[in-house]
DNA sequence: GCGGTTTAATACTGGTCGTTATGAAAAACT
DNA sequence: AGTTTTTCATAACGACCAGTATTAAACCGC
């Protein structure tokens, strides 16, 4: 009983998301949230709760919303094909919005006050998440000869997430769809190739 | 004439360039920085100016204290030893400090307000800078026979700026040295070969 | 040692931050 | 229709932000 919200929750967490994407956690003030949503500040507390939770509710939907992907990525049958759907499909997310270029896990809260280290960490095991899962995905790889004997799927799946790192930055920084799809080009070049797969090239 | 200044102004931006190094611009406030300082707020403002400013001199100090690596790097023979070196010591770096760990001109404004967009442009700045040489520098290297002709050298700048932008991130993160040097093993170990050097390995 | 000049320390400014109290409007239940 | 309950909008809260006015202390040349 009593009286209906009047905006759609879900319609007012995407306004917000991007403007978290595009100014971070400490950098987006309630005055933008507010505008941003077309929503006064108190009816945010009410459907989220205090900034913090807002945030983590955002990042949950973004998750949801763009990162669809990553368990595509992760049921592709080689390793190879793992990684460059993960860099490929990062790249068209972090040039797709100009107002809001990169990535919101990066854009969020990599340094900042001490009040936001709870934010920070929260960003760190969302990655650390993902990164766990695409070396479980290598250790498969490798189990299965899709990865060299040699291969250190720990060390593949933090160079595969460098990268992704470094292209959020460089995106932010306005870096093109083209130049970014040219350094996903040249960190596959040099993609180790197992014993199932010895014909491959070995240079692109 | 009149009273002499009681700081070392450089160890004083040594000081406070720590603390941006940690917290970035925005997150550093004039309470973090006259406390690692020692030095109350208005001799900050009269040695160095506003807040921005004070940033742009720490800046140029970190540059100048702690990226002495790069021009050593662009002087080696190789492309191949350029880029080691840039990435190794960049690991170094990056892990050296375990209370302000990343790179300065990462954490110092990824996202934030409005308001430090000035200051935001002016790391992407510096950044593009460093490409900008490490471009040149594989150009003389594709011209020297030293990449093969298939090489781009844009691309190729562009991947070990991403490199180290995303240890940067990890770092920051907690991310192990030993865990980092695996990165830039995997980062090296594709690199391509050219003309003058057909006997190096292909895979490390 | 005395006047002129620069720095040092304290305390304050207007503005913005995240958060919340307050009272009016609207919907559902009796 | 009357009552209760929830949402809405305005406006306020204390805390902190970057930046500064003010006054006392230290140094110089004389």
């Amino acid at each position: 009983m009593g009286r209906h919200r009047e905006f759609d929750v879900e319609k007012v967490l995407d306004a917000l998301l991007c403007v978290f994407w595009r100014k971070g956690y400490e950098g987006a003030s309630y005055a933008d949230l507010t505008e941003a949503a077309g929503v006064e500040r108190p009816a945010l507390y009410s459907a989220f709760g205090n900034k913090e939770a807002l945030f983590r509710r955002a990042l949950d939907r973004y998750y949801e919303r763009y990162m669809g992907f990553i368990p595509e990525a992760l049921q592709l049958p080689t390793a190879r094909e793992v990684a460059a759907h993960l860099l490929y499909c990062s790249v068209d997310l972090n040039t797709r919005f100009p107002d809001h270029a990169g990535c919101l896990n990066i854009n969020g809260a990599l340094a900042g006050s001490d009040e936001s280290e709870t934010v920070r960490q929260a960003l760190i095991d969302v990655r650390a998440a993902g990164e766990a899962q695409l070396r479980e995905r290598f250790e498969r790889a490798k189990a299965e000869g899709d990865l060299p004997e040699t291969a250190k799927p720990d060390a593949l799946a933090a160079f595969v997430m460098a990268i992704l790192h470094g292209m959020a930055v460089q995106a932010k920084a306005g870096f093109s769809r083209e130049m970014l799809n040219a350094v996903v080009e040249q960190a596959l070049s040099t993609w180790p190739v197992g014993a199932s797969r010895t014909t491959a090239t070995a240079k692109a």
